[in-house]
DNA sequence: GTGATTTTCTCGTATGACAATCATGCGGTC
DNA sequence: GACCGCATGATTGTCATACGAGAAAATCAC
């Protein structure tokens, strides 16, 4: 108990997490790992009791997935998991397009050096998880590494947006990750990403991340909709 | 009632408003005419009684401006109406950045002849107004100029994205438009983005839109933050 | 079988209640 | 006078319950 005060008690971040905050997260994760499908249902009544709690609470947290976009307005009749046609993937995969490489550029902008060498460390164990890694691990070091980059960023506003929209295009990325020749493109990809940020060389870097985002929207595509 | 059913009947789509959409409605556009400062605290009971609602429908349209970023949680004590600081203002105006030029690209791939024939006519109705018209009927007159591009986009994904990130810098902006030397200013800019689009030529279009939002900006930040 | 009628289901909205928590003010102590 | 403890009030979070409206499903009548 050397150390003085002020440097070991932080101001205890306040997490009271309401009820509604962690209905959603049960959601959210229900839609990204598949358990709820597209086009699934929901009916108000039966998620209370599987989830135990009072209508109130479930039609907040409902609300705010709606406002997300996460779920949609059924005809007036309910809600349901939203379905991502086609146009609408292809519109997401756009917007990921511009606003990745706008996420790297700010990160060679914001970031120190230490977060590079970070950066880098951790990219070295998602090709790793790629090589010898099974589906699961593979996706929760990739989402590491996304996380390091879209922080040292230092623009929480676009990392919000980019992980609602990557959750809406989870049905596709799912089913995409698991292609082997997918996994070597990836891995080459994120090379070149994280060597333009090492570089400070905005313009390789975003070019990098835009192809990035094309292939994945390709890989992703050739599955979900046999084009 | 010579013309054919088919063009006359329209699916007649069905408006039931719940109650909530109009909470929102009337919330966002307080927000948005300054009625409710950045920064205001919302007491629950107190809006019930001056929108004569019940707390349960109150809470639910007040989920879903959360969700969209416009109300922010006060320490799990209420909520307050978000403030964007100028760290925030400057990555919104950095993903506008690009989303614009986005849909100035898709609106060139996207729209026909006759939309761009309509916009280039909308165009010169803005001109006008900026030379000749109030505050109120620029902004109306700038809004629908933006509607008719994203439309014509056919990325309505894109377009909602953009009208959540404006709605939030609306503070910014409204103390902006008033200043006579911006208006000749975007009045070629927006003059330079028309042609673009006429030609068809997205570089140029593409670059035009990202001159715009930057120099809106600047000009944003020139009033709102004295730097 | 088909059209009309009734029943059921589900959502939208409202009300009242209670616990937990925070803000405030008051009195007592040093 | 500054500080601590405590009672009080205000506000949010959560719940149970209720009821009407509209759609869907089921039933009935022919």
């Amino acid at each position: 108990m050397s150390t003085p005060f002020e440097e070991t008690l932080n101001p205890l971040v306040h997490e009271p997490a309401p009820l509604r905050n962690k209905i959603m997260n049960s959601l959210r994760k229900a839609i990204e790992t598949g358990a709820l499908e597209p086009g699934t249902h929901l009916v108000e009544k039966d998620l209370c009791e599987k989830l135990n709690v009072s209508r109130t609470s479930l039609r907040e947290a409902l609300r705010q997935l709606q406002a997300e976009g996460v779920l949609t307005d059924h005809n007036n009749r309910g809600l349901t998991v939203v379905t991502v046609t086609r146009t609408d993937a292809d519109n997401i995969y756009r917007i990921r397009g511009v606003l990745e490489p706008l996420i790297v550029e700010q990160f060679i902008e914001n970031a120190p050096d230490e977060e590079i060498e970070a950066l880098k460390k951790q990219s070295e164990r998602l090709k790793k998880a790629y090589l010898e890694g099974n589906a699961e691990e593979i996706v929760a070091t990739k989402r590491e590494f996304y996380d390091r980059i879209c922080t040292g960023a230092r623009n929480p506003i676009a990392f919000d947006l980019l992980k609602k929209l990557t959750l809406l295009t989870s049905p596709l990325r799912r089913s995409s990750v698991v292609r082997p020749e997918r996994r070597n493109q990836s891995i080459q990809e994120i090379d070149a990403i994280v060597a333009g940020i090492a570089a400070r060389d905005k313009a390789a870097a975003k070019a990098a991340a835009e192809a990035h985002v094309a292939n994945a929207a390709v890989s992703a595509f050739r599955v979900a909709y046999t084009s």
